[in-house]
RNA sequence: GGACCGGUAGCUCAGCUGGAUAGAGCAGCUGCCUUCUAAGCAGCAGGUCAUUGGUUCGAAUCCAAUCCGGUUCACCA
């Protein structure tokens, strides 16, 4: 029970008693007071006026003197001001809290509710290492698990890595043409980036390979060409001659990347590929054997860079083992006459009907596409967890996947329809656009991650304040610091908004940021070091009497409000509402910390004014302590004893 | 063109299930380390909440239209 909620209660206990209304908790507004004026939380009362007949200042009036006098252990006095009635709460409620939150010794983990969540995040292809795109979606997937696990879900967190397909096959070919037998033992070059170099070379020989292709095809030669393809080029070379075209520059750059598209795959070392790829699928053993090679030393490559990163999954799937899925789905959905097949023996879904378009889910030789396969996965996954909800963590440029994804799941009546949502999330860019790895600008993760290790250990090293930090003690602490500044600089943000970084700047330490809320943890453990595990043992049963003086009370307030923000972050799938919250109560515990009156720190728990003082602030630091940690765990991010 | 998403301070973002005078951080300017950690604190300055209209006691928030930016609408994944 929060004290919103206890207070909504009350006010709707109150509207029953006095307007005789059936007006539920849940419709009551209650937000917490201005600090202008005196009170915790406030009850707007406008929605009121309508059946109590009276202006807004009256009707305050008589709820707060019906709150006072029935509800007198919540609250203890009220004023109004225009529609706003201002509760004061009764200081015993905040102190009983912070007693019953320190003897319950886990704040912000809830018991399990029996409810049974999939994650699936990250999702890799094996032909690259990760950059700077992954780290938003693995955080936010470890994060959104670390939150639907504190909220008492059961928590699958799934990886279905992307193992087969054209792109493996280009880094393949090119290890096979340039390598001469290289391998990250012999290189010394970390697996996931050896593979990923051959495949930057499999790029740069294809564009030497299309230029000439494409230079012919600008001036009316079409060699290279036969068939219906042929038709299409020439097609599109005569559209790109129209006056019309010429003029619109968005129209003639669309075609001539279609041109380029076309003859990239008319290059030799591309016919190659696709070769491989058949050779793959036809699971020819020399090819098998090479793709299993090079697989092993990307996941090599990735597990350290998970390992560092302090993410885990519990499931893996595979799409070379789930790629072929979905067939049957489709054999169903016809028989259902939910899918219909045209002349060519193509299979589709008509979605028309719901503003979207027809979906192929078949080729016409029985091959299956993209969305096929996912739905295979759909039912394969809940075959295997039967969990109520599947969440997919996956860039906004797949919306209309998804959202096709779900629509044919539900037509198809699976039962793991419903339980479909996409956690999408917008694209992390760079001051001048997206990343694209063709003009080199892709920020690679592993490279980012020993950056900001490297500048956390420049300011720890500035700063001085680790004498005695043995040498593992210090790598360890500018591991957490350099991962906690880019976590958290890559979850404070929405998910569903895009977002900038910029490189040449690097991320921030100071603010809001993630090395700021570890600072103010590392500074109340500095606090609590003073005073031995004793003196906060007797804390529990302690009564305190004094009055609360007005930070005391603010930081005890967010404190509570914490279960409520956990709920809140689930419900939205939103770290960031957490990342907020963890920076005001840090925030406000440096204000605390840092408040002067006429030379002295009136907050000081060292010197308090009273030995009950000094017991009650130790708890609040402790308390604040505590629901730091649980928030930047719900991060990912780890919190430094000192720093 | 259809669908979806975004537009809040110089920059990066909160606030969006309607509530009091729109908030942080960074950058700029002032102060504060004989103090339980200055990766901090206090303050100054900075806004036609894209535009217009509507809904109502009340709109950054909801609705409509417009403008700008993005994504997507492949027998790619």
């Amino acid at each position: 029970m929060s004290v919103v909620s206890d207070i909504k209660n009350a006010a709707a206990a109150a509207i029953q008693a006095l307007y005789q209304q059936p007006f539920t908790a849940a419709d009551i507004a209650v937000n917490t007071t201005k600090p202008e004026f005196e009170g915790e939380y406030t009850i707007v009362v406008f929605p009121f006026t309508k059946f109590s007949r009276q202006k807004p200042e009256e009707t305050g009036q008589a709820l707060g003197a019906w709150l006072t006098a029935n509800y007198a252990d919540l609250i203890t006095g009220f004023n109004v001001v225009k529609g706003f009635l201002n509760l004061q709460v009764r200081h015993q409620y905040w102190i009983r809290f912070v007693q019953q939150a320190h003897a319950s010794r886990q704040v912000g983990q809830k018991p399990a509710n029996g409810r049974k969540v999939m994650i699936e995040y990250s999702s890799p292809n094996t032909n690259k290492p990760l950059h700077l795109g992954h780290l938003r979606n693995n955080f936010l997937g470890y994060s959104v698990a670390e939150i639907f696990k504190a909220n008492g879900f059961e928590v699958i967190k799934a990886n279905l890595v992307n193992d087969r397909g054209i792109h493996i096959c280009k880094s393949m070919l090119a290890w096979q043409l340039f390598a001469h037998g290289d391998t990250p033992a012999t290189t010394g070059i970390k697996g996931d980036h050896l593979v990923g170099d051959y495949y930057v070379h499999f790029e740069t020989i294809l564009k030497e390979q299309a230029e000439p292709i494409i230079s012919d095809v600008l001036e009316g030669e079409f060699k290279d060409f036969d068939g219906a393809e042929k038709e299409r080029i020439i097609k599109l070379y005569q559209a790109l001659q129209k006056p019309e075209v010429q003029a619109d520059e968005e129209k003639s750059t669309k075609i001539k990347d279609e041109i380029k598209e076309i003859s990239r795959n008319r290059t030799e070392i591309m016919q190659q590929a696709k070769i491989m790829l058949q050779q793959w699928e036809a699971g020819n053993p020399e090819v098998r054997a090479l793709w299993q090679t090079m697989n092993s030393w990307v996941y090599e490559g990735f597990d350290e860079t998970y390992r560092r990163l302090g993410i885990d999954f519990d499931k893996m799937y595979y799409e070379s083992q789930t790629y072929l899925l979905g067939k049957d789905l489709v054999e169903e959905g016809l028989r259902k006459g939910v899918l219909f097949r045209k002349e060519d023996n193509s299979v589709w879904i008509d979605l028309t009907a719901e503003g979207l378009d027809e979906k192929l889910l078949l080729r016409g030789d029985g091959t299956s596409v993209y969305m096929t396969q996912d739905l295979g996965t759909a039912r394969l996954k809940y075959d295997d967890y039967h969990m109520e909800q599947s969440v997919y963590v996956v860039a906004d440029e797949q919306n209309y996947h998804f959202k096709v994804l779900k629509l044919i799941l539900e037509k198809l009546q699976e039962p793991c329809a419903d339980g479909i949502y996409h956690l999408s999330y917008g694209m992390v860019e760079l001051p001048h656009g997206r990343m694209k790895s063709r003009e080199g600008t892709v920020v690679d993760a592993d490279d980012l991650v020993d950056e900001m290790i490297a500048t956390a250990a420049a300011n720890t090293e500035e700063l001085g304040k680790v004498k005695g930090f043995s040498e593992e003690e210090l790598r360890e602490l500018n591991e957490t610091i350099g991962l906690g500044a880019m976590k958290f600089f890559l979850l404070k943000v929405d998910p569903k908004k895009k977002m900038i970084f910029n490189p040449e700047e690097s991320i921030d330490m100071h603010g809001f940021t993630g090395p700021f809320i570890q600072y103010s943890y590392a500074r109340i453990k500095s606090i609590m070091r003073e005073f031995s595990t004793a003196d906060l043992a007797v804390l529990a049963d302690y009564t305190h009497e004094e009055a609360l003086l007005p930070m005391e009370k603010e930081l005890i307030m967010l404190c509570e409000q914490f279960d409520g923000i956990l709920e809140e972050a689930q419900r939205e799938m939103s770290p960031s509402v957490i990342a907020n919250y963890a920076f005001l109560l840090a925030q406000t515990f440096n204000s605390f910390y840092a408040k002067k009156e006429q030379g002295k720190y009136i907050y000081s728990v060292r010197d308090a004014e009273s030995d009950s003082k000094r017991k009650l602030r130790l708890q609040i630091a402790s308390l604040t302590a505590s629901t730091i940690k649980q928030s930047m765990k719900m991060l990912g991010i780890a919190v430094p004893e000192r720093m």
